[in-house]
DNA sequence: AGAATTATACCAACCGGTCGGTATTTTTTG
DNA sequence: CAAAAAATACCGACCGGTTGGTATAATTCT
């Protein structure tokens, strides 16, 4: 039966996704993911030819499953300002919700950087969120609602502070709250950038 | 004689950060170090404990030569943005002679989420820059250069923007001038937080 | 039955770390 | 000063244990 199949992939899936997090890749056996998704290796090597493979398909679950918050989230926005800030609230609400495991994603990088393979999928998100921000910020300033800012670095700077904010968030999950500061970087970034009323 | 043994010992570190940096923490071996660095594996044992020891030895220095760079640097600053601005070029240059390592600092982050003891080293130079900057734009605030903006807020979007462009020139190393990059953006910044003249 | 799926047993490679012993340098002693 | 003793620095074979992966048998589903 499929559904049986299908069961135990997700099963694997599931438990890799905690025990990596957990304690990273390389120090989680293939072994361990067995017993905690209760499962055999048999079973394990039939539906993933290896640990990598596994590790790259948890990797673009993940990843599209941020991409599917952000997409809902950006529909209505009343004006540029009000969409970037929705972006960054978006960011940290999902973030939050996983704030316990967010330490896959230095796993992520870290093959990433090792695996051009992986590092296709892990390094897409981050160029098209720059390239939306971009032509957002253009259209801010086209419009009169923001200065005359280069939209490329301030873009760019919009990418770099979501990826500050989340390394922090990672290091630091309790000491402060994250959904907060987002929320007051943003603000202080927009309320810099948007035009004087004259 | 000890020049001899500190040789040796700085072989092994110098071996060590190339082969970190190149192949991760986990998959550089220790029978690799020492051959790389000349040596056997006793005398690898003879100066560190473990090859955990190692590693945290060898962090120690770097982020000890990053603060060193940064001491040298803020000394002669007329002002408040021209400080910052400073700090920024020095972090930006410094980054990029190393820019075919950065990736150790991934290394860094993996052990600093483990261990403990390693989290203690490397979290402290982030927060130390924290606390500098937030004073530093708060004097800014107090003697008119820059609007009045929250410090530890805006001192945290410089640590953010820090730590962001770092983790994308780490994995653009080539696509983008980082160091020019820098630049602009926290030009950018300061541009929108200094009072207006009026 | 037979194809798909899961379980068990096993392997070869590797890895961090140990250990008995050797070479080299420094200190002590006659 | 030189011989002896001690301390330091280094060598490389070796070990216990682990790991990703495989071969094959058992089971389940259609």
């Amino acid at each position: 039966m499929q559904i049986r199949s299908a069961e135990t992939k997700s099963q694997i899936i599931g438990a890799a996704y905690l025990l990596f997090a957990q304690t990273g890749y390389d120090a989680t056996g293939v072994a361990e993911i067995c017993q905690a998704a209760g499962v055999s290796k048999g079973a394990f090597y039939y539906h993933f030819p290896s640990k990598q493979a596994l590790f790259l398909e948890l990797m673009e679950n993940w990843l599209a499953e941020l991409d599917r918050g952000f997409e809902q989230s950006i529909q209505d926005a009343q004006s540029v300002p009000e969409a970037i800030e929705q972006m960054a609230s978006t960011a940290a609400k999902t973030l939050q919700s996983e704030r316990a495991h967010l330490s896959i994603i230095l796993e992520f990088w870290r093959q990433a950087y090792r695996d051009p393979a992986v590092w296709q999928y892990a390094s897409a998100p981050y160029r098209r969120y720059h390239r939306y921000l971009t032509t957002l910020i253009q259209q801010g300033i086209s419009d009169g609602t923001l200065r005359k800012i280069n939209p490329e670095v301030a873009a760019r700077v919009f990418v770099s502070l979501a990826l500050g904010l989340l390394m922090q968030a990672i290091f630091d999950p309790q000491e402060v709250d994250w959904e907060q500061e987002t929320q007051q970087s943003v603000r202080l970034l927009l309320n810099a950038f948007v035009e004087e009323a004259s």
